[in-house]
DNA sequence: GTCTATACTTTGATAGAC
DNA sequence: GTCTATCAAAGTATAGAC
């Protein structure tokens, strides 16, 4: 092959929705230029879109963007933050609602990872897989998110583990493990399969009380 | 930001060893530019790396890769399959050094696959993660393996329920639970961590049982 | 096989009119 | 805010000498 076959482009997703959690898009222009950039970089990956892509999907021309965003950069950068802060704000509301035993908040905290994963599977991918692209300055908000969403859990099992109500070895891979079938919701989940959100999450809460042992 | 810092470039992966596993890389400078390869596509992505890149790391003109492979997507989709044949070929063997229970063989393919991805870091995230910047054509080889890994843990899976070994309600999603466990090793695990490559595999054979309800 | 030189395209971003 | 027009740089890949 010595040349590109100019009509055919990478996909990475089945058709979903373009979709980001309600007020978090901002008016106007600059919230159909987030949209785009939302479907694209999940398709195609930061470095594979061009702005010039991103422009034709919202309809207008690529010097326009400019008006809005000051590079391609803060594009990616604005949807990394809001996919960190959205998960980590249902983390938090989860357990503000949940009951007061570690397995209950335990189910409250994989839940929420599981449809945050389910509801903006394009936010969640591009907030995961792309994140690497950002400079350390534009990622570090987002990576303190993560941590305080990590934090959040690891105390939750720290909690389990003192009053007796779970049994694991190790804390911190327990933590991986839960966490690992969380993150990877958005890369199957979709409608070319039977589960519902709920189901996913009733399973997914089943294995991780299963992996630690919840009595 | 008006303009880019060319000092700084994105770092997916904490230092490791550039390594393939023996006998897959060809000899000379063709092995030469695969390894470069995986190491930029690796930190960089596919599309993030340029094809003087790849030659600089290899310390030749960018115009000589090309009596080597004929495109950039070409060095990928070697990386590539090689990545999903070592590790299909690595389950196979596992299987057939297993004992007969559905537990041993279950234990069994999970230690080959945190084994292969602690193992072999670079190559799995490329694998896994630049997969889908490769034309349909050039993935299918990878993706049929994929499948056959896949169906290698689900008969494993689907054995144990019909023995009574296992006690799960749905096996295609302990399936996914298991792998997803497995195929996330490769972003976390490095050297800045404390934990062998047996420990994670022991503990994840560990919270695979317990996903499976293995008695 | 490897090089120098270069063709050609696409890229991110800017200038300036309206 | 949006456009047309354009720049400078970087991109993949090729031609042809050695």
């Amino acid at each position: 092959m010595t040349t590109t076959n100019p009509t055919w482009e990478p996909r990475r997703l089945t058709a979903v929705a373009v979709e980001l959690p309600e007020g978090v898009a901002p008016p106007g222009t600059r919230g159909r230029i987030l949209h785009a950039g939302l479907k694209l970089y999940a398709d195609l990956g930061f470095h594979g879109t061009s702005i010039r892509q991103i422009a034709a999907e919202v309809g207008i021309n690529s010097a326009t963007l400019y008006a809005h965003y000051p590079s391609k950069e803060h594009i990616l950068a604005e949807l990394v933050y809001i996919g960190h802060d959205g998960l980590f704000r249902e983390l938090e509301q989860a357990l503000a609602d949940a009951g007061p035993s570690p397995a209950e908040r335990l189910a409250a905290l994989v839940r929420a990872q599981v449809y945050s994963h389910t509801d903006y599977p394009l936010l969640a991918l591009v907030a995961n897989s792309e994140l690497h692209a950002l400079s350390p300055e534009s990622a570090a908000p987002a990576l303190t998110l993560r941590e305080r969403s990590r934090q959040l859990l690891y105390e939750v099992l720290i909690d389990g583990v003192a009053s007796g109500a779970f049994s694991v070895a190790d804390v911190t891979l327990a933590g991986i493990a839960i966490g690992s079938m969380g993150v990877r919701v958005a890369s199957w989940f979709g409608p070319d399969q039977p589960y519902t959100r709920e189901q996913v999450a009733e399973a997914f809460i089943t294995y991780a009380h299963n992996i630690v042992g919840a009595r």
